[in-house]
DNA sequence: GTCTATACCACGATAGAC
DNA sequence: GTCTATCGTGGTATAGAC
């Protein structure tokens, strides 16, 4: 159970989701550590009782927003037995998470882990990568996606989904992605599906 | 002529192109003016005299990197009668430019503009996209694209090559882009073009 | 136009009581 | 575990000489 979707909030939680919610409404940098005290109504002293310093929160909750992302693909690719299948449902929980979650599908996608965290990610950024690829590979292998350039099959497939999610985050789209979700899925697949 | 391609740097473009490398390899909230003001080897007297501060510089720098991708895409458009190849140039441009000047394409798609200028955007940051969208558009209509939403099609047509950039700007992919031109057009081509 | 010196303050982090 | 009070630094911005 992660901080995100825990209901009983200990103040270690509370913590760590009045910091998601401001670094997602202000930015990293905008975001004070008296910011998120305030916003968690604890001392400034339980913050560094809990957490070495501001970086440092910033990592817990990268760790454990991607922690439950990889969880979640790991499970669909589980589920299903087609790269086809599999790809469908990552895309429609993306779109889904950015309606229910934006924080998440934000943090992850589109923070500058580099600039707020110089420190190394103790989590490795390439693991979604990575499994996403080894079952896009595997598609390939049975036939059902066309050969081509790993990178260019992986950002066809996910890359018009993120590319929607950044534009609904910056308010440039108005209405909910999960309208799009077949269309886009759709066009993805024709994209890469084999002739 | 804009401050990133003119050799002959007077200091105010000293200043302009010191201060996107420093956003580009640090971050903008992790360089300061002190920064800048070496890099630029200048003094921060100077660099406060041509720059009200330090948002104002990045406001110039957006501008002036956003109207050259804008003049570009539209020089693209008036040469080229077909949304196909006008969306093909295109994306040539962005991959190749994401080469030869990475700030660019980072700054423009990545960087977090409302917590670096959260006093507005002097040109609006919607024009690409409307451009985008206008000559998409006409290409539904002479009947090159199928009819599908206006998100979707865009986002099909131009996510992945902009998922290629940021993983290639992330150092996930490590060959230059320029190499799956090609590829990732035909893809994208195939997700869109009427049956 | 260009410089040096410095004011000012917000913020990250710590000390230490209870 | 939790709090209040406070320190020190780094960074933005200004003053004012040349």
């Amino acid at each position: 159970m992660n901080f995100y979707d825990n209901p009983k909030q200990n103040r270690r939680e509370k913590i760590l989701h009045a910091a998601l919610k401001l670094f997602f409404k202000k930015g990293y940098f905008n975001t004070s550590v008296h910011d998120i005290r305030a916003e968690a109504d604890v001392s400034i002293g339980l913050v560094y009782r809990y957490f070495k310093n501001k970086e440092k929160i910033a990592q817990v909750v990268y760790a454990e927003l991607l922690q439950g992302m990889i969880d979640t693909i790991e499970q669909i690719i589980a589920d299903n037995d087609s790269a086809h299948d599999s790809c469908r449902a990552i895309i429609a929980y993306f779109l889904e998470k950015t309606e229910t979650f934006p924080e998440m599908t934000d943090f992850l996608f589109f923070v500058r882990h580099n600039e707020i965290m110089p420190n190394g990610t103790p989590i490795c950024a390439t693991k979604v990568p990575q499994i996403i690829r080894a079952m896009v590979s595997k598609g390939m292998e049975t036939g059902e996606i066309r050969p081509m350039h790993m990178a260019v099959a992986t950002t066809s497939i996910f890359g018009p989904t993120i590319r929607l999610i950044q534009q609904r985050l910056h308010g440039i789209i108005q209405v909910p992605l999960t309208t799009f979700t077949d269309e886009v899925w759709a066009a993805a697949w024709r994209a890469v599906k084999a002739q």
